[in-house]
RNA sequence: GGAGAGGCCGGGGCAGCCGCUCGCCCUUCAGGGCGGGAGGAAAGUCCGGACUCCACGGGUCAGGGUGGUUGCCAACGGCAACCGGCCGCGAGGUCAGGGAAAGUGCCACAGAAAUCAAACCGCCGCCGGCCCGACGAGGGUCGGCGGCAAGGGUGACACGGUGCGGGACGAGCGCACCGCGGUGACGGCGACGCCACCGGCACGGCACACCCCACCCGGAGAAAGACCAAAUCGGGACGGCCCAUGGCGACGACCCGCGUCGCGCCGUCCGGGUAGGUCGUUCGAGGCCGCAGGCGACUGCGGCCCCAGAGAAAUGGCUGCCGUCUUCCCUUGGGAAGGCACAGAAUCCGGCUUACAAGGCCUCUCCUGUC
RNA sequence: GCCAGAGUAGCACAACGGUAGUGCACCGCUUUCGUAAAGCGGGGGUUACGGGUUCGAAUCCCGUCUCUGGCU
């Protein structure tokens, strides 16, 4: 996917950690906040404690990124979303995790931003 | 046919659609076309280098590493060939494999004794007492003196082992063979081998205990380092304004007055530097093929090829057909389901180590059977 | 990317190269009307794993795995 969908800058991170809203489900935590701009972009976080394989965390990525790749325009737009694996030991199927990215997205971009303690 | 030893290859294949990334080209700046796009271990980070920056006059010491020999290599703790010990019938495997008469230390328990030797049970001789016999010969027993280290027993290890002779019993006391030590000749670049002579035998083991000897080693690491450079902050130079005729400081030798400059504001420029960006960054001790040299590791020459370069980090998703394995079903023959390892580049090379599904290949050894 | 340290009973820790122990926990007994505490007795270990040195290894050496920590 073209590079100005995707979340490259350390502050950008830390500005939707700190302002975003966050909605939970099997397989994905999704954190959300505006950004002012007409489409939505996409951040990954995936750590060493999800899978202690190299290989394994890049199949997750590569998976959410296919997801988000084909569900962008479902999503709701001027919205950053960082996708994170739901728990350690995960196995992602793309269809569950399509699904699984709207609906949470569409609530997390609906819910009132709650700012979190530092 | 069975049981083994050594080494190597492999890492599913062919298409279609939708994507990602790099290079080149076209472009109406929307995009389009063509080509490249994970590994043998990319891994662990255990060694060695290249490359950067820092430090540096030399030597010694300290500290760390290596440890049969000769070679290969940019270098190595890697590799090759050879030597020696141990294991195996053998093919082969394995070994940090220098020094224990430079010094220090350790060797528990057991045992008499664990290393300048020593003697528990013992064996033998002499002397004396007692007993049997007869007061003798001979024998037994107790004590003393002396000789011995063969046998028993302890142990992981006990002044070498086996045999013969010898002797009161014994003992390298003598001899033969083996082992050990020394000297010399010969072969080999060398580790070492082999032969002869001499010595009757002493010098237990552990340096993967400290240590000694020989050789090697400056430190940090691409987040190294170089360059460009917003915003903000403060620094410097120049110009202008303001001087409330005030405050502080400097200068005009000193005091008073007065004057000039600066501290203030604005503008321009300069250098430092953060975010960010660019380079380093992929052509290299490089691959493949052939010829030549070498037992080999490897080297030389010639030809051909360009073979990932991301950066919150690309190499993916879906589908069809074929291959292969397992299970099940009807049983010429097919069908269905499930599986097809270990694992993901981050500056780059040379090694080592570790992980790895199914399958395949080469060479050699031993046993058995048949011709 | 680079670099340290640790691994011993269910848990927390000991152990000059010479029979692996201590406390808590567990089991049994004593004590009590019963329990707790206390006392006595007992079980429980491939010393993370694989090799090597040594007569002998938790200890020394090499390799592997796991965990923890540090720098950037």
């Amino acid at each position: 996917m073209h590079r100005h969908l995707r979340l490259v800058r350390k502050g950008d991170f830390e500005r939707v950690y700190k302002q975003g809203t966050r909605a939970r489900g099997g397989a994905l935590l999704v954190v959300a906040a505006p950004n002012a701009l007409p489409h939505p972009r996409l951040g990954l976080s995936v750590g060493r404690s999800i899978w202690k394989e190299a290989v394994r965390r890049n199949r997750i990525r590569r998976v959410f990124r296919e997801a988000f790749r084909l569900e962008q325009h479902s999503l709701p737009s001027g919205f950053d979303l960082i996708l994170i694996p739901a728990r350690p030991k995960l196995d992602p199927v793309l269809a569950e995790v399509r699904s699984e990215l709207v609906q949470l997205a569409r609530k997390a971009a609906s819910a009132k931003p709650r700012p979190r303690k530092p």
